[in-house]
DNA sequence: TGTACATCAGTGAACGCGCGTTCACTGATGTAC
DNA sequence: TGTACATCAGTGAACGCGCGTTCACTGATGTAC
């Protein structure tokens, strides 16, 4: 048994890396299980398909952050503040993200990028399992966001809230590309999470934009 | 000589259109010429190769594109407005976008979400393709928004650029599933390029917020 | 005008390769009596 | 305590499949003399 969960283990942690890499689809098998040093049918041993892997993978740090999240938003709720700001909401993402060092100490970065390619390459499966598994969190989240906007249309707000999505994911999917050019175009080295410090600032100004004119 | 040019060009037209709605990996030889009613060979006939197709399709769109953008950038700064607006600045990518219809009907759309792939798919390539073709063009544009915002640092603009870049390709990329879940939420339908417009309002705010205190 | 030859567009079939998955198997550990 | 059996983790080799690419070939068009 305690041999058992190891070679699970080292497949999940072969596989995150990878996966974080250079996403779901380009990683094969058997780059996993030649990383993992494990044999290759271990995999389908473990998991069933590399579907499910994937699933497995996801779930784990889902299984982290979300709870985390509502906490925080619930927080935010319950501090007695009448009016809540746009920032204060974002923010409530942060601490969630940190308690993914929980799970592995680069954890939030490889959840972040694991993100990014989810959405990018397998079209839709991922939002559907987040809607069906954490669909309540994801709506207090969006209410939250549109009573710190009252002036804002919730279309708008729906839309706006995806541009924010899209900021992040595609900053950190080619974040280690554009970390290499900005430190030779302006001799700054940004770290990781850094460049996750500046995306707040900027989605928050760009959720709570007034609305043009028809 | 008549019928060369036809077979080239059905192989452009399917590619294009299975490239931007399945990705560039995602999408098959045997896809695109079973599209195109042609023979398997004849891409690599004709192409060379895959990535050699890749290349014609984007160099297509962005050969009108680019010098497009910059004749919009020298307007501007020839308008005689002492001090242009970052709204200003990004709108000078509409109307190429909009020019995009002499290449095709739909090569508004097809381009940017051919751009989204190319981002997050081909690491890099892309990139590095349009930078030494059009550099001087996309220096010229970051070094107006960075006019257009003396007080926002020029490293935190670069990283700003690339979030708007980056809610604009998930946007396009992920765009027909948004525009769904958007239509059943809300009851309202978002053309394909009217998310584009509510776009802009969201990206001048962020480029333009107040840089936080240290 | 006619013939020989070269060039070019296009084709059908096969190539080798890497992929996810499957299968029959081994060996260790736990359980029942 | 000892034996028989069941369960479980892990393995090596092969499977079929779809992929991009290659190759020998056909037939039409253009050119030279």
């Amino acid at each position: 048994m305690a041999k058992a969960l190891r070679t699970k283990d080292k497949i999940i942690i072969a596989a995150e890396k990878l996966f974080s890499e250079h996403g779901f689809e380009q990683t094969s098998l058997r780059q996993i299980t030649s990383e993992a040093e494990v044999n290759l049918a271990s995999v389908n041993y473990h998991f069933g398909s590399k579907k499910a892997l994937i699933q497995a993978v996801m779930a784990r740090y889902q299984s982290v952050f979300m709870p985390a999240l509502a906490e925080q938003l619930h927080q935010l709720q319950n501090s007695g503040t009448d009016q809540v700001r746009t920032e204060d909401v974002l923010a409530c993402v942060m601490p969630p993200l940190i308690a993914l060092r929980q799970v592995r100490a680069d954890g939030p970065v490889i959840y972040l990028r694991l993100l990014g390619y989810a959405y990018s390459e397998i079209q839709g499966h991922l939002r559907k399992f987040t809607m069906t598994n954490y669909g309540e969190i994801m709506h207090e989240f969006f209410q939250m966001i549109q009573q710190a906007n009252p002036s804002v249309c919730p279309n708008t707000l729906f839309w706006r809230l995806h541009f924010s999505l899209g900021a992040m994911l595609f900053a950190q999917t080619s974040g280690q590309a554009l970390r290499e050019i900005a430190a030779a175009d302006f001799g700054e080295e940004t770290q990781a999470e850094e460049s996750l410090l500046k995306l707040l600032p900027f989605v928050a100004a760009g959720i709570s934009a007034a609305e043009p004119e028809a």
